[in-house]
DNA sequence: TTACATGCAAATGGTTTGCAAACAT
DNA sequence: ATGTTTGCAAACCATTTGCATGTAA
């Protein structure tokens, strides 16, 4: 973890705060669940806050992401969520669906050359193949 | 276009066949709605071919990325489709949804670094920010 | 000729919306 | 006190499935 779990919620809180918006224990429930483990389906989400109503996980997490404290994933399957707090990226094991995660990015600046005009703000890298249990 | 669209065909229509499938005139005419646009949504896709019925496209499009014929990216909004002629990455503008391809791979590979056992396979790197237009 | 492909209608499943009640500040 | 948030039920939408009919090889 980049952060302990309570320097997470304090800038957590802050951010919420800041946006005029409320720190409830529902969004502090889902925050917690998030720091538990990193890339979770929203269903794994729900089993770590399970007093928490379905509809107000999915508004939570969008909000979270509206504030940038969560980074929602399109990797393959579905919907994953993240805690995003430092830049890395991931690697999907396509025999069993294990996620990983590297924090060098393997991107050369050099070799980035976008079309003439284009602000570049943020990337991202999946790196797919197969993990060391399912070769 | 990487191949001619007469090649593109035969070498589809070969793959089908190899794969025990069959060349039939919707597969054909999905095919050719693939070729006149990349990364099109499968409503886009449907309208240069409007008279396959919507769960055949889905279907053929299903076959086609199992054969390695198509692409199919997930870059943020909904599924799009592309032909998988040539390895290429996306640049998507976060403003106006624009999305245009780059050819140089900006991958350091000495900088690529997988966990230990991690049998790399493919990847894949998005770049979003501005175009030029939305500045 | 025959197994494969198509297309309609219906089922499905994940996500969003409307709205009344509960709550944080 | 007031505007925000919650949670249920219902709506929604993209995608998938069942099945009878049609067709490429």
């Amino acid at each position: 973890m980049a952060v302990s779990r309570r320097e997470l919620e304090l800038v957590a809180v802050g951010k919420m705060r800041g946006g005029g918006y409320k720190a409830t224990p529902q969004r502090t429930a889902v925050l917690r669940a998030l720091a538990e483990q990193q890339h979770q389906s929203l269903e794994e989400i729900r089993v770590r806050c399970p007093d928490v109503g379905l509809v107000t996980v999915y508004r939570t997490l969008d909000l979270l992401s509206e504030l940038g404290i969560v980074r929602r994933l399109h990797l393959g399957d579905g919907a994953r969520y993240e805690l995003a707090e430092d830049h890395h990226h991931h690697m999907i094991c396509e025999s069993c669906g294990y996620i990983s995660e590297f924090d060098q990015c393997p991107l050369d600046p050099g070799r980035l050359t976008p079309e003439e005009g284009f602000e570049v703000r943020s990337h991202s890298v999946e790196v797919y193949g197969r993990c060391a249990c399912c070769r």
